[in-house]
DNA sequence: TCGATCCTGTAG
DNA sequence: CTACAGGATCGA
């Protein structure tokens, strides 16, 4: 279930281990894993290609393929994407699996069947993620940039963090956490907040993301699990009823978008 | 902009 | 059994 951290930490194991690698054969187990794309597709059109690149655009992954194609993955709740040395021992919940030269496999294991991997034309996989968000992580997220998305947005900050045609990345766990450090209220309608609070809000984005990356890059480094984020301080999320580190008042927990929003009352006002 | 929906697994 | 899960899309 990976936000941007996790999905970053997806994307540098495969490139410690699939770089360079050739896709001998293709199989899609679970055609819905392709939908609306048909399953031939990838079957029939990845053989025989290198994997040149791996990237990542907020939580999308991106493996550019010799000849001008890419595969754009999305592990949505319970995706993962990895490489293990024998593709015969492959898990049941191997949704789509490469055979890669060497006998090794690049599976795409989904218990949950959400996620989503298909083939491309590489600028045309450009083209359908134009419309994600602003990284977080890169120097054009800046406090001005934030405040001026924020006018106009007239959105619970909570659901506004989670919109990834706004800021890319953030899930239910980081946009919780990084309201939490900004001492933000989740309710807070996103066109409400004044500067002061949007550049805490900033900085709280990056510095949650930044840390969960390097977090995640160590936990994760164990191909077909997600390490639990354990490693990495949660202050509310899941915290339901636990006292607030800061004030010792209970965590809360309220429904925004039919999803979990955890917060303390005590210092998000 | 909101709710329903896609799926399966697991915790209570 | 029900509730819920770190996500996103679609339709009204």
């Amino acid at each position: 279930m990976p936000e941007l951290p996790e999905v970053d930490a997806v994307c540098h194991r495969l490139r410690a281990e699939a770089l360079k690698a050739e896709i001998v054969a293709a199989h899609v187990v679970r055609p819905a894993a392709t939908r609306p794309q048909r399953p031939a597709l990838i079957q029939s059109k990845t053989p025989g290609r290198t994997i040149e690149d791996i990237q990542r655009r907020g939580k999308n992954i991106l493996i550019q393929l010799s000849g001008d194609l890419a595969l754009g993955v999305h592990l949505r709740m319970t995706g993962d994407l990895y490489v293990i040395p024998d593709v015969r021992f492959r898990p049941a919940t191997a949704r789509v699996y490469f055979e890669l030269n060497g006998g090794r496999g690049l599976i795409f294991d989904d218990p949950r069947l959400l996620g989503k991997i298909h083939l491309h034309r590489s600028a045309d996989l450009v083209k359908l993620l134009a419309k994600v968000g602003i990284e977080p992580l890169t120097p054009d997220f800046t406090p001005t940039v934030l405040l001026d998305m924020a006018r106009s947005a007239h959105l619970a900050a909570k659901l506004f963090l989670m919109d990834q045609s706004r800021v890319a990345g953030l899930g239910n766990i980081y946009a919780a956490e990084a309201l939490y450090r900004a001492h933000i209220h989740p309710a807070k309608p996103m066109n409400r907040l004044r500067r002061p609070k949007i550049e805490a809000l900033h900085s709280a984005i990056v510095t949650v993301l930044d840390d969960a990356v390097q977090s995640a890059r160590r936990t994760y480094s164990n191909p077909g699990r997600f390490g639990d984020a354990e490693e990495f301080p949660l202050y509310v999320y899941d915290r339901e009823g636990e006292p607030c580190d800061r004030c010792r008042r209970r965590i809360r927990r309220i429904q925004q978008g039919g999803r979990s929003t955890y917060f303390c009352p005590g210092c998000q006002k």
